[in-house]
RNA sequence: UCCUCGGUAGCUCAAUGGUAGAGCAAUCGGCUGUUAACCGAUUGGUUGGGGGUUCAAGUCCCUCCCGAGGAGCCA
């Protein structure tokens, strides 16, 4: 009976055949280790050559590396193998040969790895990370139904661009400019009208030409949108969320972040509810760490890092000045040269992953900041709409899945927690 | 777009302006408990492309291409 390698425990004294790739062999004179990967984990499997016929016995003298292969033998448990069980095979069969694998058991640079990112994914830190990548989509999707959210996905292909400021794929739509999403936020908040409270999770897109570990031109966002939340409510959802999606991580990932030597004591503290400063304090923060910096100016990377690590929770970055954010924000009703955003930075050096504020409810405010920003009035018509027929204080926000992944599993770059990310200039495979 | 660093064997990297090397991979042989197994042997090169300086260039200069990191911008 083929069994999963992942279920091989509970077979402990039967007979079973495992299929699946040769993922390392070691073999002498008379018996072989045989490490085979069938995708829910990696099983050794021994050969004794006294054991097998001399067909199978030439058959793991011929498999290579990555070979697709098949073992019947009896499971059993022993603690030399790695992962606490092996197979005593009986038979072994190459089913299919594989010849001069680029990816071998030494190291590579990861120029090299990611021209071969369709094979990369096959070994075990890339499998660890894009299963915690895998585990926090669920949890986001388990997060929001939990909830009552209703799940509303946003066009990739639209008319504008959302906030006017960044740079955009452009594409070709019957003659006509067509450009691909950069957020899905405008499009949610008329179905706050229709639901309540709804959310998207999908590929966003920037055209930038960034090109650091931060940053992806092809990147996946999951954005929340209520309605009749406030800003303070918006700050708890984000808290809330952020909270839960780490606590899924370390209950169910335990094995991809043991791969991937984790320190999961970082995310252990993720728990309640995280420090909240202003603009204004972060300012004073980085001017007291000598940096030069004047109230206005935007965080780099340094500054983000510089914030983070002077918490141990992630911290919210609040009111900001009005003009460094996007048009559609509520000010504050205490200081209206400031808007109700928040960034959420992660620690670490991680940097924002969440950026979201209350929104702009009233018709004519929001009019004046279209014009403000030098947007055309027509293409945002049905987003004025909103405000015309009945009108509602709402709120939402954005998170960015690679980078909250990315800091799950302590990876440096965004690039391996995603399975075929865009970079600059970097499109194949 | 700008700044910095880099491109030598399939991979990871060495090589004062003076004979292009090692480890791993591959191939062959050896080894009954290996953990990136180990041991021996063999094979493997238009030094990213083009131009220049020089008796002589992987090495110095110019230029283009490609890659890595960062800045700006952002999630």
């Amino acid at each position: 009976m083929t069994i999963p390698v992942r279920q091989l425990k509970s077979h402990s004294g039967e007979t079973v055949t495992v299929r699946g790739w040769l993922a390392n062999k070691r073999r002498s004179g008379k018996i072989g280790f045989l490490q085979i990967r069938d995708g829910s984990g990696v099983v050794q499997t021994v050969i004794s050559r006294a054991d097998v016929s001399e067909e199978a016995w030439e058959e793991v003298k011929r498999a290579t590396q990555e070979s697709t292969v098949r073992v019947t033998g009896i499971a059993r448990v022993d603690e030399r193998a790695p992962g606490g069980v092996e197979i005593q095979a009986t038979d072994f069969v190459v089913r299919s040969l594989t010849e001069d694998y680029p990816i071998t058991k030494k190291e590579h640079g990861t120029a090299f790895l990611m021209e071969h990112r369709h094979l990369w994914l096959r070994s075990s830190r890339q499998r660890a990370a894009l299963a915690v990548r895998s585990e926090v989509c669920q949890a986001i999707r388990d997060f929001y139904y939990e909830r009552n959210f209703t799940l509303i996905d946003s066009p990739i292909l639209t008319p504008t661009s959302c906030e006017g400021t960044s740079t955009l794929f452009a594409t070709d739509y019957f003659g006509e400019q067509a450009y691909l999403s950069q957020s899905g936020q405008l499009y949610l908040e008329p179905a706050c009208a229709a639901f309540g409270k709804v959310y998207c999770m999908g590929p966003t897109f920037r055209a930038e030409k960034s090109k650091t570990r931060r940053h992806l031109m092809e990147f996946w966002m999951v954005e929340p949108e209520v309605a009749f939340l406030d800003f303070e409510g918006a700050v708890r959802l984000a808290e809330e969320f952020v909270g839960y999606l780490a606590g899924r991580v370390l209950d169910r990932c335990a094995d991809q972040l043991a791969v991937l030597e984790r320190d999961v004591s970082k995310i252990e503290k993720v728990t309640g509810s995280f420090p909240r400063i202003t603009y204004r304090e972060a300012i004073e923060i980085l001017q007291k760490e000598g940096k030069e910096i004047a109230f206005g100016d935007d965080f780099g990377g340094e500054d983000e890092t510089i914030l983070a690590n002077a918490f141990d929770q992630p911290v919210f970055v609040t009111h900001f000045p009005v003009d460094m954010k996007a048009f559609y924000m509520q000010p504050d009703p205490e200081d209206s040269e400031l808007s109700l955003a928040m960034d959420l930075l992660a620690p670490e050096g991680y940097g924002e992953i969440i950026g979201g504020s209350q929104r702009i409810h009233d018709h004519d405010l929001l009019l004046e900041r279209l014009q403000q920003h030098e947007l055309p009035i027509e293409p945002f018509q049905w987003y004025l709409d909103v405000r015309k027929y009945g009108s509602f204080p709402h709120s939402g926000f954005g998170m960015g899945i690679e980078r909250f992944a990315a800091w799950m599993c302590g990876l440096g770059h965004l690039r391996e927690t995603i399975p075929y990310p865009r970079m600059l200039y970097k499109i194949y495979p």
